[in-house]
Parts: structure tokens; sequence; C-alpha cells
DNA sequence: GTCTATAAATGGATAGAC
DNA sequence: GTCTATCCATTTATAGAC
């Protein structure tokens, strides 16, 4: 419900209703309606912290990251609301916007790892500074990716995620080899058709 | 008001004791709370349309990036509270809606301008997917800088601003000639001290 | 655990006098 | 234009019976 209608909009009554429970007996249940979204984030977070992990022992190549970034855009897209009033939501509760900041942290280190290995694979070539403002504009471009979409009203949600993970591959593709690069370019016409 | 506390927690009575006016004499100057919203949002637009014009006639050079990247953060940050709930709020208004999504194709062309002179110059070098995904990159950062500092749970926002713009240089950094990309380099040690 | 009933508060908006 | 008064709808949350 929060996903469909944004959290804003739904009430604990419209919860109550769809559980088919009285409001009463939804507050049995849960302290209050931060303690639902609380609940929810925490179901959340065990699923972006798995798909944070770092995927393998072996260097990372480039199907191994498209996929990292599809678990990653998977779970955004099932957290929706979260992202969609993060800022809001994250104003009101001091614990979720703690752990919120957690996985960004996470998240950078993931993307920072991730490149390294390219690097040590020499697959990629980026100097330090390169590196971190890459990883930063990683999580932004993640992060904020469904907003975007929906602020320049595009309609088809699914193609929307498909060009979210092509959007976060090009910024990393001007730091690849040649070969990768012609490698990333064969992979994301593949993907859009 | 709505900066400060964000939308959502600004109420038309509290508009109203700030103006110090009644609530009925309020709801006499704006029809209801979006129009209050409407009204503000027909500034930005003036303020954001003049900060994406084309700044001059003389092919673009670093810093004049750089100064049409200030006003334009600017311009956000004085607006901040749009960006804050940006689909909450586009969601509930179909004319900003709208309005916004032509702000966002303005940004674009303006972007893919700057580019295509900087090729002129023989400054930057780029294919043409590279720099439709640049300028798409360059617009989410930008439009959601502000609400990625807030989620990191940065305290000091005009220091974000400055990072905000980096991080938008940082974009185009990888296309830029070897000499440009030094001089950028300086430019921005210079600029977060 | 689940319900009904309702408190308590809020917020958007309007009516009508001045 | 400005005010007071107030309506109306909503929403969160609780009390207390079953």
């Amino acid at each position: 419900m929060f996903n469909a209608q944004g959290e804003p909009h739904v009430t604990t009554n419209h919860i109550a209703d769809e559980l088919e429970i009285s409001p009463g007996n939804l507050y049995y249940h849960f302290r209050n309606k931060d303690d639902i979204i609380e609940q929810l984030f925490a179901r959340y977070e065990e699923r972006m912290d798995a798909a944070l992990a770092t995927p393998s022992e072996r260097l990372p190549g480039l199907e191994d990251i498209w996929l990292q970034l599809h678990l990653i855009f998977e779970c955004i897209w099932d957290y929706r609301f979260l992202y969609r009033d993060l800022v809001e939501i994250l104003s009101r509760n001091r614990r979720i916007r703690l752990r919120f900041a957690r996985i960004l942290k996470r998240a950078d280190d993931s993307a920072h790892a991730v490149m390294r290995g390219m690097g040590q694979a020499g697959v990629m070539r980026a100097t330090a500074d390169e590196l971190a403002a890459t990883a930063t504009n990683i999580l932004v471009i993640a992060t904020f990716w469904l907003n975007y979409a929906a602020a320049r009203g595009d309609k088809d949600e699914q193609i929307a995620i498909r060009r979210g993970i092509v959007q976060v591959m090009m910024l990393v593709a001007p730091f690849l080899r040649d070969a990768e690069r012609v490698h990333l370019n064969t992979l994301t016409q593949a993907y859009l058709d």
C-alpha cells in the first residue's frame, strides 16, 4: 500500500481495512504507524545488506556487477515508498535515519570494493579521487533514480529500472579499458531492447 | 517556512500566523495550500529558467560552467522544499508536474548544449550515447543532491552545495582533454578548502 | 487477540460580520 | 481586505468489553 499510494496517503485505518482487522487490533500489534514502517524497514535493511555483500571471491567481471545492480534495484523497487519520501521518513525517525546512513556507508564501501577489484583485474583505471567521486555518484543515481523517473513522468516503471541500471553502468564506463567498454556497450544495447 | 520545516509540516494556520493575518484572510488571498505552493513554484520556475539559459555566445570554458552550476544550485537551495518532497508535491498537482517536467527537459537540453560546445572547442570528447547518459546523470545528481546530503546526515549545508557542484563536474571530467582535466582538478581543490 | 466506540487533536477550508 | 467563529473531514491513538 505504501508503494502504491505513497506512505503519506496510507492511514492506519486503511491498513487495518486492508488486513480486515479493526484499527484497535492493528494498534495491538503495532505501537504506531512509525512502528509499522520500522518493521518494514528492517526487512528492507536485511535484503539490502545481502545485496551489498561482495558477491564472490574472484575478481568481479562486468556481468557480476550487472547482477549485483539488479539485486540492488529490485530491492529499491520493492521498498520504493522509503525512497519516495526518504527525507520526510528519515526526519521523523532517528533510528531509521541512523540505519539508513549505515546502509549508504556500506553501499559506498561496496562500490569502492568492486571498482578496486576491477582495477586489480586491470579492467578499470581511475585515481583515488575519481574512484571516490564515482562511488558517490553511483549511490545518488541508484537512490533517487525512481524519483527521477517519476518526476520526468515515465510510465513504464520496469523499463525505468533497466534504465537506472544502465545509467549507473555509464558512470563507470569512462574508466574502463577499451575492450571492456565495448563489452559494456554490447550488454547495454541488448538490455535496453 | 517550507524550506525550514518541510512542506508537509507547515499548515495554512502556521502560514497565517507567520504573516500575522487570520486563516480566513489567508484563504482570501489564496484558494488553498496548493495555490500557495503553485505561486512559489512560479517564482522558482522563472529563476531556474534564467539559470538554464545558455550563458554566452562564445564557446563555454570550465569557469562558465562552474558559474552556471552555482546559479542552478543556489536556485535549488532557495526552493529546496520542492526537491525535498518532490514526488509527493508533483503527485498532488498536475500543473506543477507538467511544468517541472518541462524544466527537466530544458535542463537536459542545456546540459547537452554546454557539452556540445565543449566538444566544438576541442576541450571534451564523448560519443552521442555518452553525452546523453552524462546529461541525465547531471540532472539526477543536481536534482537530488540535497536529499542525498540530508539522508547521509550532513550538517553544514553550504558545504553540501559545494560538494554537489564538484560532484557534477566529476561527471564531465573523464571526457575532458588532459589539460582541462588538470585545470578542473585545480579548481576543485581550491574550491573545497 | 479482536472487537466497538470514541477520545483528542489536527488541518483544510468556509460563512458571514465588519 | 480582514476578522472571528466554526464546520467538516481526517487521523492517530486509546479504553474497555468480549
